[in-house]
DNA sequence: TGATAATATTCGTATAGCCGGTTATATGAA
DNA sequence: TTCATATAACCGGCTATACGAATATTATCA
């Protein structure tokens, strides 16, 4: 039960569910990416991330200067039942949609060298 | 997105986490009952009966002294989902089918006129 | 009315979590 | 090696939340 707890207490901040809801619907994604798309500082899109690390939710790999994230697959059982419902909850959201769509402008219009 | 985060905020504690999963399993239960089943002082169960009735998640019911409290049904969707999957999440753990044994064996010793 | 039982609320404190700003680390390029 | 970029980690400050103890509230009963 405590542990079920610390799952939620992972999923009770606004940062981390819109970067788990990104994750959920791009496979690979840097800090920086967040970072343009939930226009939130360096400081804080990289503690989150962490956070999602140290909970076992993300991976990461480094590519370069880059680092990427992407969803861990199937942890938990437990976790995963609640990725796929939370996954399922937010699609028909206004919020989540638009989310997404500002993903793909960046996406689109990234300089794929550099982040700046 | 705010709004799914202060659910899981809601979610993000043991001792709510624990009602909640009574509750799942068994219709009405009075304050007394958590406190028991629970091992948590009154003060502790009121006020996390409380935040979950602001939540949304419960209602309750007044019977003379006792007040019992209910599961909220369907109010949300979003909150309906995450409690169905909570619930099979929980089910076949050891802890969780524990507590339940518990409160089977609490409700059928307990005087039906007096909490003491 | 007074006493008692069940529950809610308040109070003071302690802990945990979030934040932006800053510094440290790692990598690649000149 | 030096410089620039991307990211992580650290540092105070602030706010939110949890707790037990004490108190208030509400309902019942004598």
């Amino acid at each position: 039960m405590k542990q079920a707890a610390s799952f939620f207490k992972v999923l009770a901040d606004e940062a981390r569910l819109n970067m788990l809801w990104l994750l959920l619907n791009h496979g690979e994604l840097c800090v920086c990416d967040f970072m343009a798309v939930l226009e939130v500082t360096q400081s804080k899109a990289s503690r989150h991330l962490r956070t999602l690390f140290k909970a076992g939710l993300v991976t990461d790999r480094r590519s370069g200067l880059w680092i990427y994230y992407t969803l861990q697959p199937a942890t938990d059982g437990f976790a995963q039942a609640f990725l796929e419902t939370l996954s399922s909850a937010l699609a028909p959201r206004q919020e989540a949609v638009e989310l997404l769509k500002k993903l793909e402008a960046w996406l689109a219009q990234k300089n794929p060298t550099s982040c700046t």
